[in-house]
DNA sequence: ATGGTCACG
DNA sequence: ACGTACGTGACCATT
């Protein structure tokens, strides 16, 4: 058996299994709500973890729960609802006749027994896992005990996992140092008071410099910041007092043994007539099947691997298969494959030899069996474990189901298949034949096959590959920027007359608006508003307010980009952020962890951080961006053809623009004239309303009308054809894009006037915006043909919407250069000519 | 968890 | 009369 155990905190998976799961009763009226929650978590913790040990423990001390509630100050806890309250007795019987071993001890609260149980097991040997709500606990992760945090998103639950150095690069800090984070901090839903006016950014500064509350003592004077060091003086017993609250113990005498806990048959007859009786159904369904399942995946997961691999693929015949690979240190690995003739099946891939042989076996076959569809969702992810598939000449080979999904409803917020992971190979060949025929019903099949499929394998290059940084010079970036902020801060402080938090909203619009009686106070839901479009107009009348702007723009910088940044640098020095092919509702690609689709250009302070993004040794960076493709395609698409000729005369579009609206000579055109026609190109693109224009240009409406009225008189095919946009939509209920991608606009329906303006709003814009983002991705595979055929070592590493970024070697420069504006130009054939401008350099602030 | 703010296209 | 320009993601404070 396996030396893997499995912690459960009874008390905090069934609250959050109360609050996370809607309520439900039984045939008498017992709630069942949290019982069902808990087993659903309970069964897919053992399905991922596979452990030969469990136990549950809880508190003893009930009725008292914990919940993020806003009780620090009155020092009280919330009693549990009465429909939870009912629930913990069923669920401890339940456990009971499931044999599960239920821990509990009076004198020690659910935190320490876990804590020991884990400390002890990792002792013997064993591998830890073990399942909170409360972060408390990750004060025990080490690199054998992992703590599991459920989080309900959006109906799903996620789990995050924390070993060791997952603590550290979450917070900076060893999971020991939590303690002593809490001990600053506090924690509201553990009653632990901390240092008023000490929030988890100070305390974790505080924590990196001095490590714990014992040393931060002795060094109390070197702290610069005043308010801090003096919150720090006035209440440094708070500090300790909270250290001993948060302080879980593991040296509980729990009277068990981790050997008492190893998992019995917990399909019993009696536990499953209990759930019967509790109405749970599929609960019982799962008790049900599970004896004869659980004995036909064990078969298969002790069989060699390779072996069974070998044999199974020699007989499979032409057609569809469907596959998926998983191997992370979350969930173990493993690879499941499904076959039309019938059977589905799993491969425990945890040991490493085993994996290497399994993919090396799976590979092979894909590279021979061209006759062979391989189904699954979400290949990008899977391609970062097949290496030796993750090429484009290999796209046709495969089909993924999430992306075709994502074609049929852009709108929806997650594609992952509602199926365990065994299950994903048999869902994605199931859901195939029906996936393709809707994608050709809906005019998209091309589209999937030509662009969203190969241009997968773009994403994985750029994921692969990721961006060079130069560590040393973001953080002299940060530190310079530190010292500004710092000054600022003083002054501003000085200024108002009292030490506030400068990023709280809330505060500033009190100072700014009611202590220091500034006139021009918007009020929005919550209070004032800050926001900058306030501020830049009082800027000019009061230093103080352009401080707190200058302040803003640099706080920004420092917290998103330059110590925002840190974190991802990886062992290669390189940033390898996510592309999402499936978030846009317009069918752009959209970049996190980090996202660095939103890197600083506009402002020069800002646009330096551009000179941290550096090629490798040997290579340089060719950059290129179309110039207004969105008004290009504009241009096409309504096919008016003033505006055509506009840009076939290859001068300053928005100067033109003034021009014909304004009715002046084009030599004559008035900088004020440029940048109205300009901000009305833009609003065209939005789709074009007299309200956001006005504000836009703080112009009445009245006037923004008129220039709106005039714009279309200049251009009147532009009008039909934004009107035409609308009326379709309206009629079909979704507008396209010329390579047929579909945005569904259900707004236009709306009986609410907002709703059904943003409707038509996003009517005009999405075909614009969803043809740009067609033809870079259309761009994007096309270069990265080129680069493969013609054996280059240059790389894709970063698309942002209108740019892509190549890291080039030096020698091939030219070659680069001239094929990267060849395809991107070369990417669709317009009634206007496709402009990209190319730009290169030794960082990504020069190449721009 | 949500809203405010702001970085990009 | 309604009350916003289109599309994203990250951080912060607040609940």
């Amino acid at each position: 058996m396996d030396k893997k155990l499995v912690l459960i905190d009874g008390n905090s998976i069934i609250n959050r299994a109360f609050y996370g799961i809607p309520m439900l009763t039984s045939q008498d009226g017992t709630h069942t709500n949290a019982v069902y929650g808990f087993l659903n978590i309970l069964f897919r913790i053992l399905e991922e973890e596979k452990p030969g040990y469990l136990a549950i423990a809880f508190d003893l001390k009930a009725p008292t729960f914990r919940h993020k509630m806003y009780d620090k100050y009155k020092g009280t806890r919330k009693p549990m609802p009465e429909e939870l309250k009912e629930q913990v007795p069923i669920l401890k019987e339940l456990l009971l006749k499931m044999n599960i071993r239920i821990v509990e001890k009076e004198g020690f609260e659910a935190d320490d027994i876990l804590g020991t149980l884990a400390k002890t097991a990792e002792k013997e040997g064993y591998e830890v896992a073990l399942v909170s709500g409360d972060r408390d606990l990750l004060q025990i992760a080490s690199d054998h005990i992992k703590i599991r945090i459920p989080k309900t998103r959006g109906g799903k639950t996620e789990i995050e996992d924390y070993y060791a150095k997952d603590v550290l690069a979450r917070y900076s800090l060893e999971p020991l140092q939590i303690i002593e984070l809490k001990a600053l901090m506090g924690d509201s839903s553990d009653n632990i008071p901390g240092v008023p006016k000490i929030g988890e950014k100070t305390a974790t500064e505080l924590l990196v410099t001095y490590h714990d509350i014992d040393n931060l003592k002795e060094h109390i004077d070197e702290i610069t910041r005043k308010s801090v060091k003096e919150a720090l003086k006035d209440n440094f017993d708070m500090a300790v007092l909270s250290k001993q609250l948060a302080t879980i113990c593991i040296t509980a005498d729990t009277g068990v043994t981790i050997e008492d806990t190893v998992i019995p048959d917990m399909f019993t007859a009696q536990a499953l007539e209990l759930v019967k009786k509790l109405g749970l159904k599929q609960i019982a369904k799962r008790f049900e099947e599970a004896g004869t399942r659980a004995e036909t995946v064990e078969t298969k997961a002790v069989a060699a691997a390779a072996d069974t691999l070998n044999d199974l693929l020699g007989s499979v015949s032409a057609g569809n298969v469907g596959f998926y690979i998983y191997a992370g240190d979350k969930e173990g690995c493993g690879l499941s494959l499904c076959i039309e003739e019938g059977g589905t099946f799993c491969f425990d891939l945890s040991d490493k030899k085993d994996m290497e042989l399994v993919i090396e076996g799976f590979t092979d076959f894909v590279t021979k069996r061209s006759d062979i569809r391989f189904i699954t969702f979400g290949l990008k992810e899977q391609l970062h474990i097949l290496t030796g598939l993750a090429d484009i000449s290999f796209c046709d080979r495969f089909a993924d189901i999430e992306i075709a999904d994502y074609l049929i409803n852009p709108l929806l917020k997650d594609y992952a298949p509602d199926a365990g992971r065994e299950a994903v190979a048999y869902a994605a060949l199931k859901a195939y034949p029906d996936r393709m025929e809707k994608l050709k019903e809906m005019g998209m099949y091309e589209l999937f096959e030509t662009v969203e499929m190969p241009l997968i394998f773009c994403l994985y290059e750029m994921e692969k590959w990721g961006m060079l940084v130069k560590p040393g010079a973001l953080k002299e970036y940060g530190e310079r920027l530190s010292v500004q902020i710092d000054e600022l801060e003083k002054s501003i402080h000085k200024e108002a007359g009292e030490d506030f938090n400068i990023n709280s909203p809330k505060q500033l619009g009190d100072i700014l608006f009611e202590r220091m009686k500034i006139p021009g106070g918007k009020k929005n839901k919550t209070g004032y508003s800050t926001s900058a479009e306030v501020l830049e107009k009082l800027a000019p009348d009061y230093p103080f307010v352009a401080d707190i702007l200058k302040y803003r723009g640099l706080a920004k910088l420092k917290s998103t980009y330059a110590d925002g940044l840190y974190p991802y640098i990886g062992e290669d020095n390189r940033i390898h952020s996510t592309f999402h092919q499936t978030i846009t509702a317009t069918g752009r690609l959209s970049s996190s962890d980090p996202n660095l689709q939103n890197i600083p250009v506009r402002m020069e302070q800002g646009r330096l951080i551009r000179k941290i993004f550096v090629p490798a040794d040997g290579f340089t960076f060719v950059d290129a961006d179309y110039s207004q493709i969105e008004l290009r395609i504009m241009a096409h698409m309504s096919g008016d053809e003033k505006l055509i000729e506009a840009y076939n005369s290859e001068a300053d579009i928005h100067r033109i623009t003034a021009s014909e609206v304004f009715h002046v000579p084009f030599d004559e055109v008035t900088p004020q004239q440029r940048r109205n026609a300009k901000a009305v190109n833009f609003g065209i693109i939005y789709g074009i309303s007299s309200f956001g224009l006005s504000q836009d240009l703080s112009i009445s409406v009245k006037e923004a009308k008129s220039y709106i009225a005039k714009y279309f008189e200049t251009y009147p095919k532009v009008k039909e054809f934004v009107d035409s946009l609308v009326k379709g939509a309206k009629e079909k209920g979704y507008v396209t894009t010329m390579f047929g991608r579909r945005r569904p606009v259900p707004e236009l329906t709306s009986g609410n006037f907002m709703q059904r303006s943003f409707g038509e709003r996003v009517a005009m814009n999405a075909p614009i915006q969803g043809t740009a983002a067609d033809i870079m991705k259309i761009a994007m595979i096309r270069v990265l043909r080129r680069l493969k055929a013609e054996g280059l070592k240059s790389r894709m590493i970063l698309q942002v919407h209108d740019e892509l970024l190549i890291e080039t070697a030096i020698d091939e420069k030219d070659k680069v250069s001239a094929l990267l504006v060849e395809e991107m130009e070369a990417a669709a054939q317009l009634s206007v000519r496709l402009e990209a401008q190319m730009s290169s350099g030794d960082d990504w602030y020069e190449a721009k």
